[in-house]
DNA sequence: GTCAGTGCAAACCCTTTGCAGAAAG
DNA sequence: CTTTCTGCAAAGGGTTTGCACTGAC
């Protein structure tokens, strides 16, 4: 699990990242994994963008989906699909499970060592299997 | 699991059906039960739409969608989230998971008893479960 | 007659796209 | 220099909403 601080930046820890994923590091993508990876979370793409630029304008709507994408598909992050309509983004890749309260939009991570899922099914012919998404779905009593 | 035929619909079997989930079975009502229950499916609001409407124009978008949700809220049918921004509605909704194919979109049944989850975590105070939901992402070769 | 349901079009929300200018290597 | 990235605004797709009309009981 990746956790950097706002230092990392300066060291280029964040930058190295990038770069260990073939992603280029351009500024505006720096600051977006900054926030990301600043704890493991479940960031919105409209959090993420309003996280980076909370001070001044540093990053377009444009760029924080065509970076949030990039990073999903090399595998730096993880999409979690909870609710069609909007996305959110792990920044924990680790194999885990999800919580959702569909009362309060609160999501919890569940370590994959405290389930157990077993026997999973055959796959059709020619196909591998890319990922097991499994959520709980709670609501408030 | 309901299967019903279009005969079901001159017996008054989708009317029955829907009355006994507490819902008035208006005639657009039972066209779209109709459709739904003509076999075990998983079908988005679009595709329910052309169903419906295949000969003529029976039911507009709105009540499509109106009554999606009614019958999901009645426990009628069950919503697939698989893909954020479209949503697939099950006319099976005995427990099982699925397999959804990245690549055509297809989305296949895996019934509960093929599959071993074990040890759910706690879920938070004062919430109860609502639904679990697993999907097994897959691609082709 | 009363209340719930329907249809239409417009509104909505999140996400993607087209394209010109900017930046990275 | 060349290629990739960024920003803006506009377009896109699925879903919901407001409101007048219709239909169910």
């Amino acid at each position: 699990m990746i956790v950097l601080t706002d230092n990392d930046i300066n060291t280029g820890r964040v930058q190295a990242l990038l770069a260990e994923h073939a992603i280029r590091p351009t500024s505006q993508r720096v600051q977006i994994a900054a926030v990301l990876f600043a704890q493991p979370q479940h960031l919105s793409a409209d959090l993420v963008m309003s996280k980076v630029n909370r001070t001044r304008p540093i990053v377009s709507k444009a760029t924080v989906y065509n970076t949030l994408n990039l990073f999903a598909k090399k595998g730096l992050i993880r999409e979690v699909i909870i609710d069609s309509g909007k996305v959110f983004y792990d920044s924990n890749t680790d194999v885990h499970h999800h919580i959702y309260n569909e009362d309060t939009g609160m999501l919890l991570d569940v370590a994959a060592d405290e389930m157990v899922i077993e026997n999973l099914p055959d796959i059709p012919a020619n196909t591998e299997t890319t990922g097991i998404d499994v959520i709980i779905r709670v609501k408030n009593k």
